[in-house]
DNA sequence: ACCTGAACACCGTTCAAGT
DNA sequence: ACCTGAACACCGTTCAAGT
């Protein structure tokens, strides 16, 4: 009675054709789901039923996979933005109003876009440490376009463009990254967001209140603060100095 | 003829003791001249004529030394501030001032510290990647409370600090991200700067001028940009921000 | 062209054994 | 207490071989 071996059964393969938008979605999901050290060669082929090679025929390798997921995410959020109707996280309408509401000037767009960066590094908390690493990819740029854009509009001389959009800009990849960080550090505790914010006041308690008053004042402060009120009041601080320094009055 | 064989000679050991500042600091000299990715236990024990327990018994793991090595360069950058003898890049003033000049304002030690922020992560470029790696450091407390500390002075209500130091703090921790990105990206081109701009520039160049007329704009600007100077623009915009909306008169 | 998967080079980390 | 270094588990990546 000739049984075939389990231990030599080869895995199930795929039987539709691999692309590289497949492994990038794979690769998003798997990021999602278990953060950035979870997303190994072998942990994508097990997910989508192949090999290493087939993978490297459609992607230069891991850092590549990265980028591109971190771009896609970053191009929905300026679609969004550009035509609301493409907002993945707004609700579905299904038919779209004949006569838009198009009274967002300048600043409304510019917090929009903050939030929305914002709101998706929350959810892809992976993108905010790749940002670190891979500077000006394409979806940057388009970030840069549409910021320098409404700049302009506010009335910022062209010459300091730039420098606005850069400060507007270097914020968000800071608070970005701090989510991340954040994020990471969360997942490494085993604790859920209550217990991890409850061990860090405990840590910043036990701190010399002589040298760290402001700590102290800070972490009185821990449980009713909110990242994102945090994060927007930081965009108008920014967008209310544009206006103090190059106010077009 | 007894001769001891070459490929078993043991490596030469050192003979005084290993401390974890000795290990820190040795870590600190790899990622500076060969970036993050140079530093493995291997390069270490190689360094440091040692094993990988003597490194193991002064350091829990790699990401503790990433961390310690972040801390000491983010501290200097404080200490330097909160006393500018301190200064490791200020000139060696053997006979201290008995009358030092104390005419600083807020703003003023807000923008060195900013700035000493800035240059020690130009020089460190590793550290700029560390900071979304590992929230609130111990170091970073420091940040915090130097912050806070000069924004109370210039008139921000308490209820308001956490929200304004968020804001300085995170563009300079987004500007640091950035540089830390720019340095690797840099390294990985084997290009000097000159070539590894002007292939920037390039690139940019190919881009659809009606859809990106900004980038375009500031690629022409790219030649006389200067990273340092637009960092401290973005300082002197969210200062400003800050004293539009929190002025005390 | 597209895919397979054993093999390679190289990590961080451990731990039984030494001093 | 402090250190040694072979061994382990696990990476990303390659490539001769298949379809």
């Amino acid at each position: 009675m000739a049984v075939m071996p389990t231990r030599t059964r080869r895995a199930p393969r795929r039987t539709d054709a691999l692309t590289r938008d497949v492994i990038v979605q794979a690769a998003t999901e798997i990021l999602d789901a278990d953060g950035e050290d979870a997303l190994t060669l072998r942990a994508l082929t097990l997910r989508l039923s192949t090999g290493y090679g087939a993978i490297y025929h459609h992607v230069a390798d891991r850092d590549d996979l990265l980028a591109a997921a971190t771009d896609d995410v970053i191009a929905a959020v300026v679609a969004a933005v550009s035509d609301p109707a493409l907002d993945p996280a707004a609700a579905p309408t299904p038919v779209p109003t004949s006569a838009p509401t198009r009274a967002a000037g300048p600043q409304d767009t510019l917090r929009s876009l903050a939030l929305g960066l914002f709101d998706a590094v929350q959810t892809h908390p992976w993108v905010g440490a790749q940002l670190t690493r891979e500077p000006w990819r394409p979806a940057l740029l388009d970030v840069y376009e549409c910021v320098s854009t409404q700049l302009q509009a506010l009335g910022v001389p062209e010459d300091k463009l730039s420098d606005c959009a850069g400060a507007l800009m270097n914020y968000i990849w800071g608070v970005a990254g701090q989510n991340a960080a954040n994020a990471r550090a969360l997942a490494a505790s085993n604790m859920d967001r209550e217990q991890f914010l409850a061990s860090v006041a405990r840590r910043w308690a036990q701190l010399d209140p002589a040298r760290y008053p402001s700590v102290h004042r800070a972490r009185a402060q821990l449980r009713e603060h909110d990242d994102r009120e945090q994060f927007a009041a930081g965009v108008d601080l920014i967008l209310a100095g544009i206006q103090a320094v190059y106010r077009n009055s």
